[in-house]
DNA sequence: GATACTATCCTTAGTGC
DNA sequence: AGCACTAAGGATAGTAT
């Protein structure tokens, strides 16, 4: 009763919590809310979604629907291999083509920060947060060097290679050319920021 | 400009989006607002999480920090299997212990709102939606039956002699019994609710 | 598909139990 | 560990481009 009106959410930066006790109750509240909201969507949109999460701890948790090992089974393309005449079925694993993928779209929104620098006040640096996977672009400098993006341009043509190769036998070949196409040509743009 | 101000965000039922062009315009929203959560979880708590995802057409879309394959590789148990003094390696994999993990969550919760019945004006069809991981519990009914909570006790105990078996062995088992207990004396009480 | 916008809903930081 | 509360921040349904 009569609370103090001085609750309220504050922003907070993108970096580690440093505060133990505080880092654990933000994990708590935020691993509700995003198991909660890969349950809404695998409701609302029919996917099937898994979720494996370690605490800095190593404590594991996780999410799946329809189960986390059933996810992942499909996503390493174990198990049923029976030819039912699924939908899209192509040659390569669920897993090559998301790394595919996932790789590419990383890929472009990294080039794309690249060239127009900035985009709804963020800065790239804080664009780079995202698209590295929630390490700040100094933590990978230091860690890989700066070639980040030439290695990635180098797996993106080595799985593209993969994939055309792997596909002209099937049937399933003219889907993933659109679905996953790779454009290289992007590598050779300005890339002024990427110097940092 | 000079916008009608009739723009502006409704509730939506959590049931499958029956349009197909909605449903695919809100998969992609959402697919990236859980991402980019994902991402500040990782950032934010120092965590490592992977998600894989697909798509009711069978498109995969995943993201992992730091890479899907490292989470699902620890996850599993596979590779490094060097012995590095790390803080917590107990005797079962982490698959395992999440999969416990996760079942005991799902248990208590499952429980819980079969006795309270109801909270925060949810009602408990609606709760279990989140619970059996998006499916209604007719659907889950109709496909398998109403001893789900059977099953569920039986894997959990099945699971639990395991745990405890396998642990006696090693050092990290102090760590797991709390962590992982198990209150199967719930089971026992009243579950008129389950009924349904 | 992606993007922009708005009004609204939802999540959560901060706080105290 | 967890729940309750508030208010601010953030996500998003609906719409149009």
């Amino acid at each position: 009763m009569a609370r103090l009106p001085r609750g309220g959410r504050r922003k907070i930066e993108l970096k580690l919590i440093e505060s133990e006790r505080e880092r654990a109750v933000t994990l708590s509240k935020r691993h509700n809310g995003l198991f909660k909201k890969a349950g809404e969507l695998a409701t609302l949109c029919g996917a099937q979604i898994a979720i494996i999460l370690f605490t800095v701890s190593g404590k594991p948790l996780s999410f799946g629907s329809p189960g986390v090992i059933n996810v992942v089974k499909k996503f390493l393309d174990l198990g049923h291999r029976d030819r039912q005449a699924d939908v899209i079925k192509a040659s390569m694993s669920g897993y090559r083509k998301a790394e595919l993928q996932e790789l590419n779209h990383e890929f472009d929104e990294f080039n794309e920060k690249s060239v127009t620098g900035k985009k709804h006040g963020q800065t790239l640096e804080e664009d780079l947060k995202v698209v590295l996977g929630g390490k700040t672009y100094e933590d990978y400098k230091s860690c890989m060097g700066i070639d980040k993006l030439m290695q990635m341009k180098c797996r993106l043509e080595e799985m593209k290679r993969e994939l055309e190769d792997g596909c002209e036998a099937e049937s399933g070949s003219l889907l993933l050319k659109d679905e996953f196409e790779v454009d290289l040509s992007k590598v050779e743009g300005p890339k002024d920021y990427l110097k940092l």
